[in-house]
DNA sequence: TGGTTTCGCTACCTCAGGTATCGATACCTA
DNA sequence: TAGGTATCGATACCTGAGGTAGCGAAACCA
């Protein structure tokens, strides 16, 4: 096999690296001056390259935003030897976090907001950014599928309202509420649904 | 004095009783065609009402959910002779069950959506939509302010979290699971923060 | 009946998402 | 080194929604 693998590289000019650079210069300018008022060509300004170089590699603005929250995230942070309280506690402090960097809760409250009425966009958060932590979760917390769903709702829900009502991110004593509040309803102990 | 009271109604044509028909309009064109698609010129015409007639009675948009928001919840249920537990319960389920009526969590979600990048919009909701019912809780619950705003934080985001991402309101059998692990720690004689 | 106010209609403006075209440019391969 | 290929940048354009302005008509009150 001389040959180079066959999906390896399509031929003529390879996309440079300027997804990341796209990624930043997204949430710099959401984190400036909002995600409404950062639109498309006011992005692709930022990151130094045309409107049209945006739309080639993302179907649309929704498509971007969650790309971009993807790279936010990464992957779930997963320690070892942790149990079952830990893991939890870990993760909703690890989202809200997140949430908290600049320019990613706008971004994501932003981008719920349209997915509202916008199945298509609905369909693109559900499945690319949604399961993979939902996959992830109900292996690593051995929980059913309806009750990670549950999980995640009251986490990122309780998160971004208070993003959007009050535009900052939830503080610290806010967060340790949300996971005291949570962490006995889930213990396996305990009485559940 | 045999003169009306001076504030009574404004001299010349009365504004007829539009705003109920107006509200019946947006929450059926909501429900019908979504947020997005619902625009103020489709409302006003499924009112059989002119575009510009919205815009005399209502600042913006966001402005006319809001309205159409208070119109639909109405003032906080407050049954007599319920303990704390009770009020909370109810109160949860008096809000999943609003939000959960034809278009009211379609509008709910969209308008919150947009608050997210509108300052404005946002101080509109904060004030005529949210403050009364905090307020309300406050007084009800004898909790503090920030205890109150966590609360709803948790109940209206996770509520509108569910619909955002499935479009559909929660079912019964999540609700109870929110219940139950809210009023835990709520409780009186509960730690807390 | 006349004054006051609101209404409906229409035309218009701004701005954002998204599409199409075309010449320029950078990469890969022969 | 030369040529083919694919991407990029720039620009112009379309659609649709929020919001504004102006004017004549209709309804209400005194």
């Amino acid at each position: 096999m001389t040959r180079t693998p066959p999906p390896a590289r399509p031929p003529g000019r390879p996309r440079a690296g300027l997804d990341a650079e796209v990624f930043t210069a997204t949430l710099n300018t959401v984190h400036d001056i909002g995600y409404a008022r950062a639109t498309v060509e006011r992005i692709a300004a930022a990151a130094g390259i045309a409107k049209s170089t945006v739309y080639r590699r993302w179907p649309s603005k929704g498509a971007l935003i969650v790309d971009c929250l993807l790279d936010a995230f990464g992957p779930l942070p997963l320690k070892g030897g942790a149990d079952r309280a830990e893991l939890m506690s870990s993760t909703i402090r690890w989202i809200a976090a997140t949430i908290g960097e600049p320019g990613v809760g706008d971004a994501f409250a932003g981008v719920f907001s349209d997915a509202v009425s916008d199945p298509a966009l609905r369909e693109i958060l559900s499945t690319r950014l949604q399961d993979p932590y939902r996959l992830a979760l109900q292996d690593a917390l051995d929980e059913p599928e309806h009750r990670v769903l549950f999980f995640i709702d009251v986490v990122v829900g309780t998160l971004l309202h208070r993003m959007g009502m009050t535009g900052e991110p939830m503080v610290d004593a806010d967060v340790d509420a949300l996971v005291a509040m949570m962490l006995p309803h889930f213990a396996r102990d305990a009485g559940l649904t």
